[in-house]
DNA sequence: TATGTGAAGTTGTCTAGATATCTAATGTGG
DNA sequence: CCACATTAGATATCTAGACAACTTCACATA
């Protein structure tokens, strides 16, 4: 009846937590308790116990299959480092040095696709800048950001070695969530030149909304990679709940 | 959770359903029904009705707020995020319908590429296919799949209108997890005419290991889409939900 | 030996409630 | 007009069950 001790904590949580212990002690494939189990361990009904699981599912930390049983998944996933990544990191991770050199950095009226991506009122005046990015001295890519003009301030800042993104943290904007569209298109001769390319290849392009905690946009940002020198790498869980028995009819 | 047998939904799939069309038909931001609404509506309890709008929320469709309500996404986010989905639930997402164009089908010499992707020993052979796929009769890429010898049993199949991973888990491989490099390249001229582009231009390519739940590879995929027709969506929290990470190729 | 049957155990789905906690809107007093 | 208390309504958490669908394994049978 009442169970909503002076503790903060709901009781699924700390099924969680109990778990999660279980999961980093144990090796990948073995066996967890069941659900009547936890729920009889943790004093509490089988739904409560069930919550538990099935977010431990959600993450990818455990595998559960109707029938059978609840294990470790083969590989658990840690979801706390970020992958939302700025060119600036991406680059030092990876131990290149990263540097730009600026095309153009000014306040400009808005494009139709930013006023849309940025949530803008008509007719806005947004602070585009344009950067080559560079991986040792190589051009790696292409960079269009574009800010609200409240951002203006970036404009004194020094876009060729400094981090756009630490300015903007420093200002209070920190992302929470980032959209992208990944696409492709072959390079104009323009482009052909900056990036000191042989001939007209492809570029990897990807378009990319940045939102902070609130979910307001914050930056729109089109980096067109040259397809040669980059590689987009992606792992993917099967399922999102983490149950393996989702179909996946081709 | 989600089975092929469509003789009998689940009633928080039926009120899933229901709800995404109001959120298609909706404008981001506008009010859904109260979990109490929907629970009279259907004629379920309201842990029912909860389950189906939970989903939805995961899924980025929608935004609850505890005390306030459920509401339309300021975006609602298309889920190819740290999922993995085979091409026809791709399309059934983004509401086309997806076809094949068989082109070829056999055993044949493994590639480095393939011995190493799928760890086979030297000199192995592999179950080779490759189709046009198309997107409501468009021709949308072309894809190259390779799988161990072992699913030789697949060249049986109807690959032109059949379900390869269909198959495939019916011999009791399951994804578990798959890894993918996002990549660019220039159309040759036999992918200009097979995939009925006008002119040389750019190629979005997905390379493509699929691993099942003992982290053993067991197919290799090389898709390339066409770009002008095809665009990755990519949804990452800062708290980390997929991993979508980039490398230079050396 | 091979096969099939059945029981036990597990997760999936669902019910019909309950209390707790939060939000937004309303109303009231200064 | 503003600040604060109230309140209706929404989601969050939880209960104590129920049956269905599925997996696994022991066991009996041909």
């Amino acid at each position: 009846m009442n169970n909503q001790d002076e503790s903060h904590e709901a009781r699924y949580q700390e099924i969680e937590r109990w778990l999660r212990d279980l999961v980093l002690r144990g090796a990948p494939g073995d066996a967890l308790p069941s659900e009547s189990d936890l729920a009889q361990r943790f004093g509490v009904s089988r739904m409560t116990a069930r919550q538990a699981m099935q977010n431990l599912a959600q993450e990818g930390l455990i595998s559960r299959r109707r029938g059978a049983g609840s294990y470790i998944a083969q590989r658990p996933l840690h979801r706390r480092e970020s992958t939302l990544m700025s060119f600036t990191d991406d680059m030092r991770r990876r131990g290149v040095v990263a540097s730009s050199q600026l095309l153009d950095a000014r306040l400009r009226s808005a494009t139709a696709g930013e006023i849309e991506a940025l949530r803008l009122p008509e007719a806005s005046r947004v602070v585009a800048i344009s950067r080559i990015r560079l991986a040792d001295g190589v051009p790696l890519a292409v960079e269009h950001v574009a800010l609200p003009a409240e951002c203006a301030g970036v404009l004194a800042e020094d876009l060729e070695s400094g981090s756009l993104h630490e300015y903007l943290h420093r200002r209070g904007w920190t992302p929470a969530l980032a959209r992208s569209w990944i696409g492709a298109r072959v390079a104009t001769p323009a482009e052909v030149r900056m990036l000191d390319m042989t001939s007209r290849g492809a570029l990897l392009v990807e378009r990319r909304i940045i939102y902070d905690q609130d979910h307001r946009p914050f930056e729109h940002t089109e980096t067109a990679y040259v397809a040669e020198r980059y590689v987009i790498d992606a792992t993917f869980a099967a399922t999102g709940s983490g149950t393996l028995t989702a179909a996946t009819p081709t």
